[in-house]
DNA sequence: TTAAATAATGACAGCGCTGTCATATTTGTA
DNA sequence: TACAAATATGACAGCGCTGTCATTATTTAA
């Protein structure tokens, strides 16, 4: 950029008034006369003059940074997060610092203090499974520094935490599981370590309580969010002796996999096994058949989580209590018993 | 942050020297004693010292800040890229401004433009198809600002831009399904506007014409990288009298596409049709039967791309003239005739 | 040993903005 | 109309750093 940028005093100038003045129409300061700020903005205008970001934070030493931070991104996952965190924040004109963690697991919280220190973020948005990390959050807590959680593990501090309903939406999926006459439903569970994939386990217990359908422990399998994990499991119920005639996995990585194996040792979907997935990633739609499964409102909660941790660093109030939802969408991967 | 910050000042207090001679430290200028040199190293150890980067920006006029701007993302493309380009930008202390663009299509260039001015980016890296829009190009270059171009559909401008073997890769895959008997290879083109699809299909007519194969007008179909252009072009060759036997799509999406029609009309894969696809997205191998495919070095792509902009940038030589090598993924997707 | 050449360091202004506080202008009140 | 109160504006320092150029220390050459 050879191109000198115009300067406040440039502005100033030109609309014969103080910098100090331009300063505060800029930054919407009250007690400016509505004549002097159209007199000044028709000089910005005029001049395509943008305030210089450094000398804004050199000066008044706010800095208008967020971190998004994740760790084992899914990229789809991350991807919708980031556009409504992305587009938010360039609507309010805050840069964003994206930071994945995969690089450096070993001592996360002082790689990230010292990124915090580097980059002089103001706030934060930690994603799954960072949300859950307390030892992260606690080093986060002690810098004073406002973040926000998407899809934490615990509900408990729900004020600086966006959820949706992933629990209920799993319940529904094993209930309409149920209502198409299945009884013997297993469970692929995420990730041990991410706490919010607990959720859907809950949701799928609860939904055969409900139903009551005993729960019986042999239909859970652990998963660890990869299609080779499902598929793990999957091979795992093709060596029982009584199957089940449903599976519901955590997410659709693993549903794949064991749909996969399914295929693989000759049966047919949906006719010898059902199979509902979570997440709605690309996959789901492209399986033959393509999988029943539900969509998280991710880049809505991105937006919502971008937009509560600017509230809270401007000092605004956040309302909005009702939290972006989940829905099932219903493919052709679950028969009628 | 309520926490102070070290200043310089504090730091040259400390080292018993000026704030220019640490300023010389901190950024690796010439003329210091080792002896000094050390002491200021010292000092900014003990005392944690950060630059304050908005007033080295204020100060110095540099900034240290790049963007990677992208369209129509493919996020699971992005997301390899972007690992790439951050992880290297990182370490080299650069910030990265992350723009998708596919809010803003309307009028493209005056938004980057704005963009460009309000961040102070120093440099950009253009992704395809952006790295071809010649409308962006032509403002960039009057900006005098650097850039590098990933996968551009044009080869010309060799210097700014990142390339693969993608020409020869799919040449390799094309001759590949070719060594395997096949005669009669259908080709499912990319999108028209993504000039870097091109040598995909250059790759195609390529290798037919080296095995002396006559190129079939009647067995390139356009696809327009989604899955759902996949299926249509899949349905158009279910329509056939005289299929073919392979199918070479420009990308996985597309390749699913056909794959899935072929299994819906009850055909099977790799029995009846071998398939092809290129990029080597998750649901290559979640498909049954996993695809063949081509892998292309995106991370390492995006890597370069981010030290050959800022070695322009730091005004470095960059060598490093081979290019990172995309290579074929053999799975199951293609039958020996 | 001394002067000249070279290398290392420092003083200080100023990058573009905002905070503080003083000053000017307008409005309200009697 | 005069004066206080309220409102609008401005002067100026200083945020933390780097560029410029002057100064001082060290080396080299004679």
């Amino acid at each position: 950029m050879i191109v000198k940028q115009t300067t406040i005093s440039e502005v100033a100038e030109k609309a014969g008034v103080s910098t100090k003045t331009v300063s505060r129409v800029i930054n919407n300061e009250e007690g400016v006369r509505e004549s002097t700020a159209k007199k000044v903005k028709k000089a910005i205008e005029v001049l395509n003059y943008k305030p210089n970001v450094f000398a804004q934070s050199l000066a008044g030493g706010r800095t208008r940074i967020i971190g998004l931070i994740y760790d084992n991104p899914n990229p789809v996952y991350i991807s919708e997060i980031m556009d409504g965190v992305l587009n938010y924040c360039h609507k309010m004109e805050y840069a964003v610092i994206i930071h994945p963690c995969k690089f450096e697991k070993r001592d996360l919280t002082t790689v990230m203090q010292n990124l915090i220190e580097k980059t002089r973020m103001k706030g934060m948005i930690l994603t799954p499974p960072l949300s859950d990390s307390k030892e992260l959050l606690r080093m986060v807590s002690k810098t004073r520094m406002p973040y926000t959680l998407i899809s934490p593990g615990s509900e408990k501090t729900r004020s600086d935490s966006i959820i949706t309903n992933d629990y209920e939406s799993s319940k529904e999926m094993v209930d309409h599981i149920i209502s198409n006459g299945h009884k013997r439903i297993a469970l692929i569970k995420g990730h041990p370590g991410h706490m919010a994939l607990k959720r859907r386990t809950q949701g799928y217990l609860d939904a055969l309580k409900n139903s009551k359908i005993k729960v019986d422990q042999s239909l859970i399998f652990q998963g660890y969010n990869s299609f080779e994990s499902g598929m793990n499991c999957g091979k795992e119920i093709m060596k029982m002796r009584k199957k089940p005639s449903a599976i519901f996995a955590a997410n659709d990585e693993m549903a794949s996999g064991v749909m996969k194996v399914i295929m693989d040792s000759g049966y047919e979907v949906p006719k010898d096994f059902s199979i509902a997935g979570f997440d709605d990633t690309p996959v789901s739609q492209m399986l033959s058949p393509p999988l029943s499964t539900i969509r998280q409102p991710l880049e809505k909660m991105g937006e919502l989580s971008a937009k509560k941790l600017i509230a809270q660093l401007e000092g605004l109030d956040f309302f909005e209590n009702q939290k972006p939802k989940s829905r099932l969408i219903i493919r052709d991967s679950i028969s009628q018993l």
